[in-house]
DNA sequence: ATCAAGTACCTTGCATTACATAGTACTTAA
DNA sequence: TTAAGTACTATGTAATGCAAGGTACTTGAT
C-alpha cells in the first residue's frame, strides 16, 4: 500500500480494499493492543476471518518494511521469544485512511444490496 | 470461485472476500437488471467502486466461464452490438452465498473497529 | 542427558486478481 | 472514405492469499 519511496499512496487504498483486504483488520487488532502473530491469528479467527500463518507472517513483514508497524522482542515462559507488534505513527495515519475507505465501501455495497433486493 | 469441476466452493467464498472482492458488486448489478459492460462500469463508478475496462472484461469472462452469468447479443443504435449479461441460476445461488459472507465480514470488521476506537 | 511436543517465526512456489496498455471491430456522421 | 465514438479482447506486470515445508527455542517426560 506504499510507493517505492515509502510514502503512503491514498489512491492505492481503495484499490487494495477490493483486493488484499486483510491488512485492515490486522492493523485494527495491533492498534487496539500490541501483540504477536499467534495471538493475531486467534483474534482474526474469533472475528470469522480465517487466516493462516503463511499469509500473516509475510503480511507483517511487509507492514514492518513499509513502517506501518514496528515490534519489540519479548521473552516468553512457554517457548521462544515473541515479536510484539505495535502501530507506528504512520500506521495510525494509514489506519485512519483505510477506515474511511472501508466505511465508504461498506455504504456503497449495502446500497447495491438494497437495489438488488427490491 | 469455482473448482475445476465447476461446482461452487463455499470455503473459497470467504477467502475471495478478502482478495478479489469485485465479483460481488458486479453480480449485484447484473442481478438487479441485465446489462452490458460499459453500463456496469458506470454503475460501479456511481457506487464509488472505481474499476477500469481491463479489470471488468476479464472478470465477466471468468464469470461466464464458471457459469455464474450468461449473455445474449443485443443490437445497438450507437455502435457495435452489446453483450447483455444476466445471472444464471448458479449465479443467483452464488450471490446468496457471497451476500451471507459479506454480511458476516461486515459485522466482524465493524466489531473490530469498535474495539479499536475504545 | 536425550528426545518428543509445543511454541514462534520464516521461506518458497503457485494460483488468482487488478490494472495499465494496446489492439480489434462495428457504427454513424462529416 | 475518414474520423470519432462505442464495445469487446488480449498481454504483461505487480500484489495477494495460501499450501507446504523448514528453523529454532523451551519444557517435560524418559
Amino acid at each position: 500500500m506504499t510507493d517505492s519511496d515509502g510514502t503512503y499512496n491514498v489512491a492505492k487504498v481503495e484499490s487494495q480494499m477490493r483486493k488484499g483486504f486483510l491488512e485492515f483488520p490486522v492493523l485494527l487488532i495491533i492498534g487496539t493492543k500490541p501483540t504477536y502473530a499467534p495471538d493475531i491469528l486467534k483474534q482474526l479467527k474469533q472475528a470469522n476471518l480465517l487466516v493462516v500463518e503463511g499469509t500473516l507472517y509475510p503480511l507483517l513483514s511487509r507492514m514492518k518494511r513499509s513502517e506501518l508497524v514496528t515490534y519489540v522482542w519479548e521473552e516468553s515462559k512457554s517457548g521462544p521469544p515473541r515479536k510484539i507488534y505495535s502501530l507506528t505513527k504512520a500506521g495510525e495515519n494509514a489506519l485512519e485512511l483505510i477506515e474511511t475507505a472501508w466505511k465508504k465501501l461498506d455504504t456503497s455495497v449495502n446500497k447495491l444490496i438494497k437495489q438488488y433486493e427490491k
